[in-house]
DNA sequence: TACCAGGTGACTG
DNA sequence: CAGTCACATGGT
């Protein structure tokens, strides 16, 4: 499974059910038609935005970006690196309220300035500093160890493990429960890790699928899936009971 | 102008 | 367990 084309030509290519006003639980058919829908409109996305690149970049970015614009994020990073603050130690050694001033574009600075000294204290404190050691461990055992650093949550852990560590951890963000929630599909419990569970059961395990799947639903919903949404157009329109105008957004 | 953006942890019933 | 709230900046 090492071929991206091979994936997106077995996939189905239609949804197990038409739209309908009542909400269905997903198939496997469904969750392959919704990738290869979003890949022939969009392509490939390469995902993860960055500025200068790197592990530690991209660590950092994960954090900042909790609930909050890239480009928010964006400021936030060039100013860590005008300011040399670009090592787990140097965030250490920066006091606070010079990281507050450093981090305020990314928004909630001085909470995410504890989430950053946090993890620069775990990195350090227990893999000398070096993020592949983390990244070397099973999918399993670095989420564990990623969740019990106090500001990393599911959604952060899944971030570094995917396109940090790049091992397959479906990434669930709001925007992939609206996209599900607006096509007609019912997640039981509707919890992040129900979702996970969903395309972790549906979907081979390949880093590449998980990227590109992410990355496409998040471009299409920032896009077009707004919480007003603009179905007009909308590449699944018509395979969307809320683009054919059966339910409501 | 008010609303919105790639969450998380604390607190509540 | 599920719901609610604070946290905060910059763009439209």
């Amino acid at each position: 499974m090492h071929s991206p084309n091979q994936i997106i030509y077995e996939f189905s290519h239609t949804r197990s059910e038409p739209p309908a006003p009542h909400p269905i639980a997903p198939r496997r058919q469904d969750i392959e038609w919704l990738f290869t829908a979003l890949f022939d409109a969009y392509g490939p996305r390469n995902w993860w935005p960055t500025v200068h690149g790197g592990s530690f970049e991209l660590v950092v970015g994960a954090i900042l970006v909790q609930n909050i614009s890239w480009g928010n994020v964006e400021r936030a990073l060039v100013n860590m690196r005008d300011t040399d603050v670009w090592s787990f130690p140097s965030i250490l050694e920066t006091p606070d309220e010079e990281m507050h001033e450093i981090i305020r574009p990314s928004g909630y600075y001085k909470a995410k300035t504890r989430k950053l000294k946090e993890f620069a204290e775990f990195i350090i404190s227990r893999y000398d500093g070096d993020l592949d050691r983390l990244f070397a461990l099973p999918i399993d055992e670095m989420r564990e160890q990623l969740l019990s650093v106090w500001g990393i949550g599911e959604e952060t852990a899944d971030d570094i493990i995917l396109y940090g560590a790049h091992k397959p951890s479906f990434v669930i963000d709001t925007y992939t429960k609206r996209l599900l929630g607006r096509l007609g599909w019912e997640i039981r419990g509707n919890s992040y890790s129900a979702y996970q569970q969903l395309f972790h059961e549906m979907l081979p395990h390949d880093t590449y699928l998980f990227n590109e799947y992410h990355a496409l639903i998040d471009h299409h919903v920032a896009r077009f899936c707004k919480k007003k949404p603009l179905c007009d157009r909308c590449v699944l329109a018509n395979d969307c009971p809320v683009g054919l105008g059966i339910t409501q957004p």
